[in-house]
DNA sequence: CATGAATGAGCATTCATTCAT
DNA sequence: TATGAATGAATGCTCATTCAT
C-alpha cells in the first residue's frame, strides 16, 4: 500500500472512531463497528493504534483540535470598532452557533462521560480547547479595557463570565444538547449576555 | 422477610446502582457489581427492577430528587435583608458547594454521558432538578425586584444568568469536576458572580 | 383451603403442566409459567410435586391415561358383524382420528423428545397406552380368527401390523403431526390399510 | 490457519452439535458444551453459524443427509431376481438395521422433539430423507409390478405400507428406540412384514 | 502492512429451587 | 398449606485482542 494509502486509512479510522465513540460512548463502542465504518479490518485498527484506549484518546484529541480551531476563529473576529455592543453580540452569537454544533455537543458529551474513566482526557482537551478559548477572549477583553472601551477588569475572570453567560443559558435551553435551539433564541441569549456583560463591564 | 426488609433491599439496590453507574457509566456498570455492592443476589435486582435500563432510570431519578432537594433548600435561604450583596454571596457560595459535591458532579456527568442513549433522561431530570432550581431562584429575584432591591428584570433570564455566572467558571476551574476546588476559590467565584450580577441588576 | 380446593389446585397444576410441557418441551418449560397458567404460586407447585421432574412424570402419566382410554374405547367398538371390512374400516378411521388429535400428537412428540433424558417414561406410558391398545386389538383379532373370519394368525403380530398400516402412512402424510390431514385422506388411509390387511389375513 | 483448518473446524462443530443436540435436545444443549466437544472456543461457533438456532438447523440437515444416503443405498440393493421374497427380506432387514442405528434413532427423536419449536425442520428433513426413501422404494415396486412380479398397485401407497410394516412394529419393540432389538428379532419383523406384503401384493 | 479466523473473559438475563411468613 | 421474595448456577451471546497468512 502506498504511504498515501496508509495515511488515508489512519484518517479514516480516526474519523470513524470519532463518529462511533461520540454516538455510543467509549464502553458501548465496538472496535469492529469502527473498523467497519472505516472500511478496514479490525486488526488494522490495532496495527495503527495499539488498543481501544489509545484510539479513543487520539480521536478525542483530533476532535478537540477541530473544535478549538473553530472557536478561536470566532474569537479572532472580535475587533474593536464603533459599535462595541454589536461586535460583542456578533461574536457571542457566533460562539453559540459553534457551541451548538452537533460535533461540538457530542465532544463535550463524550468528554464528560468518560472523564471518570480517563481523567487525563482533561489535559488532552484543555490545552486544545476550553482554556485556549478563554485565554484568547481574555486577551481581547484586556485590549478593549486598555483602549478604554471596558472598565478595568480581571481579563480572565471577565472572559470566564462572558462565556458563562453564553453557554449556561444555552445548556438549559437546549436541554443539554438534546434539542435544537432556533437561531432567534440564540440571538436572544447572545443579546441578553452581552447586555448583562456590558452593564457590568462597560467603561 | 418483612416488608421493611423488602424496602430496605430496594433502597440498597438503588443506592448501589447510583454508586456504580456514576462510577462506571451505564455500559460499563455490571449488574453483578451492583448486586454485590447492595448485598443481594443478582436476580433480586431483576425481581425489583426488571432490567438494567429500568434500574438505571430509577437510580437517576432518585439521585436527581436528592440533588434537587439540596439545591432548593439553598435557594430557599435567599431572603431579603439589610445586606443584599452578603445574602446573594452566601447563597451563591452555598450553591457552589452543592454543585461541587461529589454526587452532584457524578450525576451531571452520568446524565451527560448517557443522554445519547437515553434521551428521555432529560425529562426525568428536568422536572426534578435543573429547571426547578432556576424557577425557584427566579421567584426570589422577582420578589427582590418588586421590593425595589433589583431593577426591573426578566426573572427567569436573570436567574439563568446568575446560575451561569456561578457554574460556568466553576466548571472550568474544577476541570469539569475532576479537581477539588478549594473553599476560598469557591468564595472568590461566588463574589465575582454576585458582583457582576449586582452591577447589571441592582436597582 | 378446603380439601376440595386442594384437589382442584393439584388438578389445575397437572392440566397446566401438560399444556406447557407439550407446548414447550421439558427443558424449555418454565415452572413459573406452569404455576401462572394454573393460577397458583410457584412454591405451591413444589409443595404438591416436589420437583419439576416429578411434575413432568405425573403430567405425562395423566395424559397417557386419557389417550389410552380414548383408544381403548375405539378398539372396543370392533365387533364381529356381517360386513367385516366395513367394521375394520370404521375402527381404522376412528383410530386415525384419535391418533391425529392434537393432544395425542403432542403427547407422542413430548414422549419421543424426552425419552433420552427420562428413559423410564417408556414404562410409565407403555403400560398405559401403546401396548395396551395393541393387546386389546390382538384380542379382537384372535376372536375373529377363532370365528373363522380371519385366517390363523399370530394375534399380536397381526395387531402390530394393522396399527402400523394405519399410523405409518399417516405420520408421513401429516408430516409428523405438523399438518392437519383432511378426513377423506384419513378414510383413504384407513381403507388402504384394511384392504392390505384383509388381503393378507382374511380367512 | 489453512483453509483446510477452517473447514475442519466447521465440520468438527457440526459433528459436535449433532452429538450434543441429539443427546440433550435443543433447549438443554449448551453452546459451550458443543464448542468444548468440537475443540474450539465458543465464539468460533458463533463466527461460523451466527446463533444456536442456525447451528441446530445445519446440524439437523447434515444428519438428515447422512441418514438419507444410508437408506437410499439400501433401497438401491433391491433388484429383481429369482427369489423375490428373499430379496425383499434382505432389503427389509437392512432397512431395519439402518432404522435402529443410534444416529438414526437420535435424529428421529430430535426431529420429533423440536418440531413444535421449529416447524420448518420438516422441510429441511423431508426433502432429504423420509419422502425420498419412500419415492425410491415406490420406483422399485413399480418396476417389479411392471415385470409381473407384483400385482398392479399404487406404488407410493405400497411403498408407504411396506415401510410402515417394517418400522411400526420395530418402534413398538424397541420401545421407541430405548431398547436394542436383537438381530433375530429384526429378521422376524422383516420376514413378517414381507410375508404380509407379499400376501397382499404378490402377482 | 492488511486480513480472516480464533479466543478468553465477561455480561445481561433466566430458572429451578428454597426460605420466611 | 400457600405465597412473595430471594438466590446459585447456568446460558446465549459479545467484545477486545491476538495469531497465522
Amino acid at each position: 500500500m502506498t504511504v498515501r494509502g496508509r495515511i488515508d486509512k489512519r484518517a479514516a479510522i480516526l474519523a470513524a472512531a470519532a463518529e462511533v465513540f461520540t454516538r455510543e460512548g467509549y464502553g458501548q463502542a465496538g472496535v469492529d463497528v469502527i473498523a467497519a465504518e472505516a472500511g478496514v479490518a479490525k486488526p488494522t485498527v490495532y496495527n495503527h493504534f495499539g488498543d481501544k484506549e489509545t484510539l479513543f484518546r487520539e480521536a478525542i484529541a483530533a476532535e478537540a483540535d477541530r473544535v478549538l480551531a473553530e472557536h478561536l476563529a470566532v474569537v479572532d473576529q472580535l475587533r474593536d470598532g464603533d459599535d462595541l455592543r454589536a461586535a460583542l453580540e456578533n461574536v457571542a452569537h457566533h460562539m453559540l452557533v459553534c457551541h451548538c454544533e452537533e460535533r461540538s455537543v457530542a465532544l463535550r458529551r463524550l468528554l464528560n462521560a468518560e472523564l471518570g474513566r480517563f481523567p487525563d482526557l482533561i489535559d488532552i482537551v484543555r490545552g486544545r480547547a476550553a482554556d485556549r478559548v478563554t485565554d484568547a477572549l481574555a486577551d481581547r477583553l484586556a485590549r478593549l479595557a486598555l483602549a478604554g472601551r471596558l472598565r478595568r477588569l480581571d481579563p480572565t475572570q471577565a472572559a470566564e463570565q462572558f462565556l458563562a453567560l453564553l453557554t449556561g443559558p444555552i445548556e438549559a435551553r437546549s436541554r443539554l444538547g438534546t434539542r435544537r435551539v432556533a437561531d432567534d433564541e440564540l440571538w436572544a441569549v447572545a443579546r441578553a449576555a452581552v447586555d448583562t456583560f456590558l452593564r457590568a463591564f462597560a467603561a
